[in-house]
DNA sequence: AGATCATGTTGACCGCGTCAACATACACGC
DNA sequence: GCGTGTATGTTGACGCGGTCAACATGATCT
C-alpha cells in the first residue's frame, strides 16, 4: 500500500473529497451525496470537509468544476483528432459532447443545473463554463473562415449550436426520449441537422 | 368571500396544494417547497398533504403534469393560430416553447429534471410528456406531407427539433447564456438555423 | 342516531447541514 | 531536539424538513 505523500493527517483530504463526491454522484445521483457519507467513505468525520469546503454546495461546484475541465479536454482531443475535413471535426466535437453527457450523467446535471448549485457567482464555475464556449467559437470561426459555415456572429451560432448538443445530452441524461430508438443514429442525425442549418442560409440577415 | 363548494374539511385541499406549491416554486424555486410550507400558507398542518399525496415527490409530479398541460395547450393554440405559411407555424411553436420556459423556469425545470423527482415510472407525467411530443409530431408530419420538410422518420425529427428548442430554453433558465444577447434574436436564430437543417437535407439516409 | 370512512392534527423520530468547542498533528523558529 | 502556533480533524448539539403513528373530527349512509 504505496501511502501517498500525506502532508497532514489524511493527505490531501481536499482531492479525495472532490473525487469521493464524483464517484458517488455517479453511483447513486446528486442526492446520494451527504457530508456524513462522503465523511465516511474516506473515513473521517462529518464535520472533517469543512475545513476544506465552506458548505456541501462548494464541494458540488468543486466536482462541477472538474466535469468542466474533463469536457474540455475531451473536446480539445477530439478536434485536434480527427484528420478529416474540417466539419467533420466539428461534427465529431458535437457527438463526443453527447456522449461524454451520456457517460457522466449526474456530474453533467451537476454542471449546468442550478438546483444543487444556487451560487451562480461562483468565479471558478463561470471560468470554466466559460472556457468550453470559447473553444467552441473558436471552432466555428476557423470553419466561418473556409467558408464551411455561414457567415455571422460565431458567438450566437455557438450558442445554437451548443443548445442542440446540450438539448439532445439533456433529453437522453433525464431519461426523456423512448429507449427503443438508436442513440447513435440520433446523435448523427441531430449532428448533421445542425450542421446543415448553420451552412445553408442564404441571405445572410435574413431574420 | 365566495366560498368554494367545499366538499370536506377544507374542499379540494389537492387542487389547492397544487396551486400553491406552483405558486412557491415561481416564488422561490423548488427548493422553497417544503411540506410545513405549504401547509402554512394553505392554514392546515404539516402532515394535511398526506392525505392527497404519498409524498413530496408525488406533489411536484402533480405540479410538473400541471406545467405539461398548460404547455400542451398553448403550443397547440400557437399552432393553430398563425395564419401565414405552415413553416411559420412551425417557428411559432418553437418560440413559444422556449417563451413559455423562461416564463416558468422552475416549473419547466421541474418537468424534466430527475432530480425532484426521482420516480420515473409515474405514468401520470409519461402520458403528458408523451402528448406533447405525439402533437410536435404530428405537426412535422403534416409539413413534410407539404414538402417543407425532408422526408424521414418524423418522431426522430421531432427529437431533432425538441432538443434545439429544449436546449436553448435550459441554457437561458440556467443563466448559461451571456445576459447581453438579445434573447428573441437568439430565439429566432435557432429556430431559423433548425428549420434551415431540416428543409435542406439532401440525400435521405445520408447517415 | 349510530357506524364508518375521509380528512385533518399533534407528537415523535430520524437524517441532514452546520456551527462551536475541543483535540491533535505538522511546521517552523530557537 | 523543543515549544508554539496554525492547519486539520472530532464530537456534541441545534434546527429544519420529511414522514409515520395515534388521535380527533367532520361528512356520509343506513
Amino acid at each position: 500500500m504505496a501511502e501517498r505523500a500525506r502532508t497532514y493527517h489524511h493527505g490531501d483530504l481536499r482531492a479525495a473529497l472532490v473525487d469521493e463526491a464524483a464517484a458517488m454522484i455517479s453511483e447513486g445521483g446528486a442526492a446520494s451525496v451527504t457530508m456524513r457519507a462522503i465523511g465516511g467513505r474516506l473515513g473521517v468525520s462529518r464535520a472533517a470537509p469543512y475545513r476544506h469546503f465552506p458548505d456541501k454546495a462548494a464541494l458540488l461546484v468543486a466536482v462541477a468544476v472538474e466535469g468542466f475541465r474533463r469536457l474540455d479536454r475531451r473536446l480539445g482531443a477530439s478536434d485536434g483528432a480527427a484528420p478529416r475535413s474540417n466539419v467533420e471535426r466539428l461534427r465529431r466535437m458535437g457527438e463526443e459532447y453527447v456522449r461524454f453527457a451520456l457517460e457522466h450523467p449526474a456530474q453533467y446535471r451537476l454542471m449546468w443545473g442550478k438546483e444543487a448549485i444556487a451560487r451562480q457567482d461562483e468565479p471558478e464555475l463561470r471560468e470554466a463554463a466559460g472556457a468550453l464556449l470559447e473553444q467552441l467559437v473558436r471552432v466555428i470561426e476557423r470553419h466561418q473562415e473556409d467558408g464551411e459555415i455561414a457567415p455571422g456572429d460565431p458567438r450566437s451560432q455557438a450558442y445554437v449550436a451548443w443548445s442542440a448538443v446540450h438539448g439532445l445530452a439533456s433529453l437522453l441524461i433525464e431519461g426523456q426520449i423512448d429507449p427503443n430508438v438508436d442513440v447513435e443514429a440520433l446523435i448523427r442525425e441531430t449532428t448533421q441537422t445542425l450542421l446543415d442549418g448553420m451552412r445553408a442560409r442564404g441571405p445572410a440577415g435574413l431574420r
